[in-house]
DNA sequence: ACCTGAACACCGTTCAAGT
DNA sequence: ACCTGAACACCGTTCAAGT
């Protein structure tokens, strides 16, 4: 196992993914070519087809380790059984996809490409699961004390989603008509349903 | 004005588009190049180009012409001064979009091209703008009801843009994850947003 | 006026040749 | 093993020539 090597290689993977992460943040994704990402790295197109075997496997890459939602601390405070409330698991999660500066309008491209690249689409669904398990965790507290006992994973699973829908609605909605407060979001969805 | 020849030119603009909707329905947006218009319409590379400029512009027309919400039953219920509460007005909404049958990874796939493309940015608020007047008003008895005179246009407005932000979410979680029951996932955030 | 289809510049990917 | 860059098949668009 070299393991040198290997962290080189990564290294070197990592590199391309930043520099094509650039020109697509600058560009978009239908408008970034390969040559694009050759200026935008200082290496050639062989260089980058000897680290990554295509487009989209790069694509896949920078998905996979730069489009994701971190939330550690939403399933360390599960662990430790604090119950949180979906209304606060959501302002959570709205407030890290702002500060961890994930552009909007980039995340609602790949789901476009994901829509017509499967291995893209897998990828995504890999991310998301973490993602789902992490909230259902973070519910759980919280369904144990709404629901009987049988209901209770439903419950947190079905929230999960909701709340993962109510991300994506967000994301959505504010790649195409413009930023929006995330308080008011969250205070207005809990008005709207009320009645 | 020539109109018999005006309206061979649109029904002409028409079949194209439809052809290219089929394709683009099986294919996906980046998938689908001229040449598989040319294929499925059965007509030439410069018929197409001889009523659309370029294909932003036939992307421009299929958004505008066919991947539309339709409420009109929502305006004239406004008109009649009926009440609507926000979720009824959200469940009519969302089985609209189901009924018409939009194809939501479709509609995913330009909210992306959107990002890249001005000119089909530029008319998917035109349409939007229109749900949004028409949700606005549909809103407005509700509002009346529920807030201080000068603040029902800011309500409804308000509304209306979380009700646009909840279809969206719900199309692009459906598109990305697969089919979710209407009904459930209303209950669904009304249950969550309620602690 | 509408249509044809060959021609052009550019794209993603490959591969013989270099180090 | 990694890298180079010319070559290939394909894409969107144009345009001289037809009807």
């Amino acid at each position: 196992m070299p393991k040198v090597s290997d962290a080189y290689r990564e290294a070197r993977r990592d590199e391309i993914a930043r520099a094509a992460l650039r020109v697509l943040e600058r560009q978009g994704v239908r408008d970034t070519s390969i040559a694009d990402i050759v200026d935008e790295s200082g290496l050639s197109t062989g260089a980058i087809y000897s680290h990554f075997s295509n487009k989209a496997e790069l694509a896949r890459y920078i998905v996979g380790r730069f489009l994701i939602v971190r939330i550690d601390g939403l399933r360390e405070a599960a662990e430790r059984g604090e119950i949180r409330t979906p209304r606060e698991v959501l302002l959570e999660i709205l407030r890290n996809f702002d500060d961890n500066g994930l552009p909007a309008g980039l995340v609602v491209q790949f789901w476009g490409e994901a829509m017509v690249d499967a291995g893209l689409h897998a990828e995504m669904s890999r991310t998301a699961a973490h993602l789902g398990g992490s909230l259902t965790a973070a519910l759980r507290p919280w369904a144990t004390s709404a629901a009987a006992p049988a209901e209770v994973d439903q419950l947190a699973a079905d929230t999960a989603r909701t709340i993962a829908t109510l991300l994506q609605g967000f994301v959505a909605n504010t790649a195409v008509f413009g930023p929006r407060d995330i308080d008011e979001y969250v205070a207005s969805v809990a008005t709207a349903l009320r009645t």
